[in-house]
DNA sequence: ATGTAC
């Protein structure tokens, strides 16, 4: 088994051995190092063998093992090297991902109602697995919305123009091709649009703790004492079954197009093959599912919060997908060049100064959303000026779990769960009771740790740490 | 993550 090298305190090196194309670094402390799971290990090499690889592989603070690539990696190809596309690169949930709401409100006022606002958002907000969403879609209202994502919910009433800035994208990802989204996954998203999943989704309503970096916060709208609102979802099944119909075909194809798979989960296909077009307009419009989701839910979460609180406005700070492959300009040996950027747990970080970036955020850097587990500590943080040169503009998008979901539901029962959230003020509602020890607190690793690591490489910058008060989860 | 399982 390979080893990582200790580099300097916050990075290990995989260095480049057996298939592997280009070394891989793991970006961490040293007790997240010394945790990493061989598993992470093995895959982070398998990733750095397949084809037109542009190095490092790089695995975040908060990595753990995933199906084929790591959960926490980030991998580049070049398409002009034969690089490939990978769905397991991108992961089942296509743009899970997170974004923030702003109130004027003040922890001091909400606190108070956080059972009654949290009765409201469970009662309103459909969640839980297999749930209904809160709209049914005709076959042709599903291609304008697989074309269009959050523009296309806008269009339809769910939230304002002025959301779509404050959106990855603009709220829309260009290139989406429903054509190549099958039947099946259309039909398991005919009435689901609009619903939070479940697992580790939830809808938290949180208070600013602290404000960490003034600059990033003035621009961003933050203050201390401030209730803001967090949705964390993805594209449900239609994103899971494009993962699979795809995740197939790319099996299946690979062969012909002379990859020999270090591990089947790593199905692949070049980027300007059939089969990777194909994938990418597929992945592209379950993009824009998981961005209609969250705006959706979003217009469901204004309207509880204007009738609990009338006159309150909740204006988005910003959206971040979490499981994406972009193409973007990225120097390599300085030289500018167009990558297929795979994120899988992995959130964006543009630094200050990045071209592309609304007005907003332009001299700060992007705002990267670190959401934690329930109960615990969520952050704020601005895309990192060091970011762009370490990890192609990437930073940890969590906690990262520090164990699978059977092993948390026996180390923590559920009632137990219930107790200590009770006991630290965090109003808690679920659909599923058995779900509520699967996501424990106590199986993820230390979202303090992950922030911290990310803020010394340059990263990212902590912007602020949030404090649940009510969670709501499937 | 997921109509929790080819």
């Amino acid at each position: 088994m390979a080893r990582l090298i200790p580099i300097n305190t916050f990075t290990w090196e995989l260095p480049q051995t057996g298939t592997m194309r280009v070394p891989a670094v793991f970006y961490g402390d040293k007790a997240a190092a010394k945790a990493l799971e061989a598993d992470v290990i093995r895959q982070l090499a398998n990733v750095a063998s397949l084809p037109g690889v542009v190095g490092p592989v790089v695995a975040l603070p908060d990595a753990h093992p995933g199906f084929g690539f790591p959960i926490g990696c980030v991998a580049a190809f070049d398409p002009e090297a034969g690089g490939v596309v990978s769905a397991g690169g991108v992961g089942f949930d296509i743009a899970c991902g997170v974004r923030t709401l702003l109130t004027d409100l003040s922890v001091e006022d909400v606190a108070p109602a956080r059972d009654r606002i949290a009765d409201a958002l469970f009662a309103r907000v459909p969640c839980g697995v297999g749930q209904g969403g809160a709209l049914r879609l005709s076959d042709k209202d599903m291609d304008r919305m697989l074309r269009g994502g959050g523009a296309w919910a806008v269009g339809q009433g769910y939230g304002e123009a002025a959301d779509l800035t404050r959106c990855e994208e603009g709220g829309t990802m260009a290139g989406a091709d429903p054509g190549q989204v099958s039947a099946m996954a259309k039909d398991r998203q005919r009435d689901e649009l609009g619903s939070l999943g479940s697992g580790n989704h939830y809808l938290e309503v949180q208070w600013v703790e602290d404000i960490l970096d003034r600059a990033s916060a003035d621009a961003y709208g933050l203050r201390p004492g401030q209730v803001v609102v967090s949705i964390h979802c993805g594209s449900r099944g239609l994103g899971h079954q494009v993962a699979t119909d795809h995740m197939a075909a790319m099996r299946r194809a690979a062969p012909g197009h002379g990859i020999a798979l270090p591990d089947p989960d790593l199905a692949c296909a070049p980027i300007a093959s059939a089969e990777g077009q194909a994938y990418l307009g597929a992945m592209r419009a379950a993009v824009n599912c998981a961005l209609a989701g969250r705006q959706v839910i979003t217009h469901l979460v204004r309207e509880v919060f204007g009738e609990l609180f009338p006159g309150c406005r909740l204006p988005l700070l910003f959206d971040v997908s979490h499981n994406t492959c972009k193409a973007e300009r990225h120097a390599v040996s300085g030289r500018p060049r167009t990558l297929y950027v795979h994120r899988k747990g992995a959130t964006r970080a543009y630094g200050p100064g990045q071209a592309d970036l609304p007005d907003f955020c332009r001299n700060v850097g992007q705002p990267v959303i670190i959401g934690g587990s329930m109960g615990t500590a969520s952050y704020v943080l601005a895309g990192g000026a060091r970011a762009g040169e370490l990890s192609f503009a990437s930073a940890c998008h969590g906690a990262g779990r520090a164990m699978g979901r059977k092993q948390a539901a026996k180390s923590f029962p559920s009632r137990k769960v219930l107790a200590e959230l009770e006991r630290v003020g965090v109003v808690l509602r679920a659909k599923s009771f058995k779900g509520i020890g699967e996501e424990a607190p106590g199986a993820y690793k230390d979202i303090d740790a992950a922030a911290a690591a990310a803020q010394a490489l340059g990263l990212a910058v902590k912007t602020a740490r949030l404090r649940p008060l009510a969670c709501i989860k499937g």
